[in-house]
DNA sequence: CGTTCTACGTAGAACATTCTACAAGACTTA
DNA sequence: TAAGTCTTGTAGAATGTTCTACGTAGAACG
């Protein structure tokens, strides 16, 4: 019966009622350490912590939600087998976590129903802001969540938007220098390959980088561009992309708008028996690792994935801690020069 | 100011109490029309319904985690580049959607505390439960955890588990596979790479390929076994890869622990001027699609994520069901036969 | 015709927090 | 010393749901 001076651990889970008990001080109090708010003496504080380190104590998201800040990010990547998106996604949580924001990733497929859903979900968590990469949605549809939720955005050109900011890599300047370098190696007959437009969004990169290559071809007096656009749905994307390398009038050079297409491209190539680049030169987009690799040796497009994810997330932060007028940010990116071309 | 019939939107957030005035109901009956309760009439239903379509009502998830629940599982994946963690997401979003759940996602980087953090996360957002893919925490922790949500956990062997699900690959069985794959195309001096022990947890997949590695190798009397480990954050394994490449007593056949490494091994290899598998034979493991490229061309040894990721979210909805009793499915893998050896 | 049952709907507590007032005391200032 | 200000802490509303308990009809039953 004697009383040992600990205090005994109370059963079912610790509530912020259960640590204001403990330590002899209001609810409101707790909440007020917890949050670092106005008022609160040293002793006070210092009591109060006390109580949470022994109690385990940690605030229910949830119910935070309903008045204050959860201190969390929403993230939704179109998809999550993508390297480049990877390294987007480190730049992100790394500029969260220091900030002391938690971070929570959706995955929307390429599909606008579930990004929709998905975005949808996250503001019906309550998080304090969502970080978009390479979205389907249309502008007009993020400008309506975006009154909802802070939205910073990566991969969707709207450098017009009012309501949210973007962060992108200049894929128009991108494909010109990819043109520009086949060029100096004295290729002239270059065409490209691209994703099939969903919907009609000239905001996503594909575009953009059509935009590029079609001024960079024109401007060089080797008009009108050749543009070979995919479906990356479309199971038989694997027998087109051949059927494109065994046609007569196959291009001696490729500007490809990503190494998911390159890399295939460039095996299947070598498989043919074509030499790459004496037969056929490649330069990729994201310089993803496997494009590194020696023996696929292609060139690609630097973009500085993680960049621009740390830049998209302080732009997020700072819309959050007040911040209304748009921030449109554009990042230049790098040829990195590989044995296929 | 004559009525048009058409009911004015009214401004800010639509609540489930907007919905009840609206349709002229009390609060509980809407909240009953939402989960599909017992006692709601269809003529009530039908205003209610009505009302929520034409409001856009959405519940917020928060609020209801509060005391219902929330329909969000937690995914906690150890990366995101890889591509076997792509097929088993696959999976469990296919399941959890047909299910009317929403999936949220968290990165552990394969960081203990990390994943603790993003797991304490989940609980406070109320989450439903947990699918947890090749966590690095321990048994023991995961007990802990798995008292205060529904917890189901894949490539983790801990068999004797009570308080949560497993679902794992026969990883014990499929390095036995491989190796008798070897043996019978007459390989004898066999090796494998493997990991480094991160804690010393042999409920990992790599210890326990490596039990299966060591078992086939001593049945088959070519003891001891030669086991290669390397360290997958150490910035040199490329260069300790390629020593051991070069090695004088480099095994004629290699057993790789993951394509992660065999790739990069297989393409050293070649860069080398080493024939694969005139030189050296390689069996890699979980099938990725850069195996499959034909000019690559590693065999591997398929674990079928996308059905690993299936059963383990059934499990999960089974346990928020009410299934107390723990369940432990073990899939075997199958050798998918390409050149490398 | 009174009683019991069933179906439908409602009021209000509960959930875990934040936030707005406000009160009580301590400290200044005139 | 009286009045004002500042500091610290508290009570209680508010947040958007679910869920329990209960009331009220109408139907079925004897």
């Amino acid at each position: 019966m004697a009383d040992t001076g600990q205090k005994p651990l109370p059963a079912g889970r610790v509530t912020i009622r259960t640590v204001a008990e403990d330590a002899g001080v209001s609810v409101a109090a707790v909440s007020k350490v917890m949050r670092n708010a106005y008022g609160v003496s040293d002793a006070l504080r210092q009591n109060v912590v006390e109580s949470i380190e022994r109690l385990g104590y940690r605030p229910s998201v949830a119910a935070r939600g309903m008045r204050g800040q959860t201190y969390t990010l929403g993230v939704l990547l179109v998809g999550i087998d993508n390297p480049f998106l990877s390294q987007v996604f480190d730049g992100i949580s790394g500029v969260a976590d220091a900030a002391g924001f938690k971070v929570l990733l959706g995955v929307g497929a390429a599909k606008m129903p579930m990004e929709a859903k998905l975005i949808e979900q996250m503001i019906d968590n309550h998080m304090d802001g969502i970080v978009l990469v390479a979205a389907e949605l249309s502008g007009q549809t993020l400008e309506r969540y975006a009154r909802q939720i802070p939205i910073s955005v990566i991969g969707h050109h709207e450098p017009t938007a009012t309501g949210f900011d973007t962060i992108n890599s200049h894929d128009e300047a991108g494909a010109g220098i990819a043109v520009k370098a086949l060029l100096a190696k004295g290729y002239r007959d270059i065409g490209m390959v691209s994703l099939s437009p969903k919907g009609h969004q000239d905001a996503n990169v594909a575009p953009q980088r059509e935009i590029g290559f079609r001024a960079a071809i024109e401007q060089a007096g080797l008009g009108p561009a050749r543009i070979f656009r995919f479906d990356n749905l479309d199971a038989a994307r694997g027998a087109k992309l051949e059927a494109l390398l065994k046609s007569p009038d196959r291009p001696r050079a490729l500007f490809v708008w990503s190494d998911l297409d390159g890399i295939p491209l460039l095996n299947m190539a070598r498989q043919m028996g074509l030499r790459v680049p004496e037969d056929l030169a490649l330069i990729g987009y994201d310089n993803s690792p496997v494009a590194a690799l020696p023996l696929i040796g292609l060139a690609s497009m630097d973009q500085e994935g993680q960049r621009l994810g740390q830049i998209a997330t302080e732009a997020l932060l700072s819309r959050i801690g007040g911040r209304t007028v748009a921030q449109h940010t554009l990042i230049t990116p790098h040829l990195v020069a590989r044995t296929s071309f």
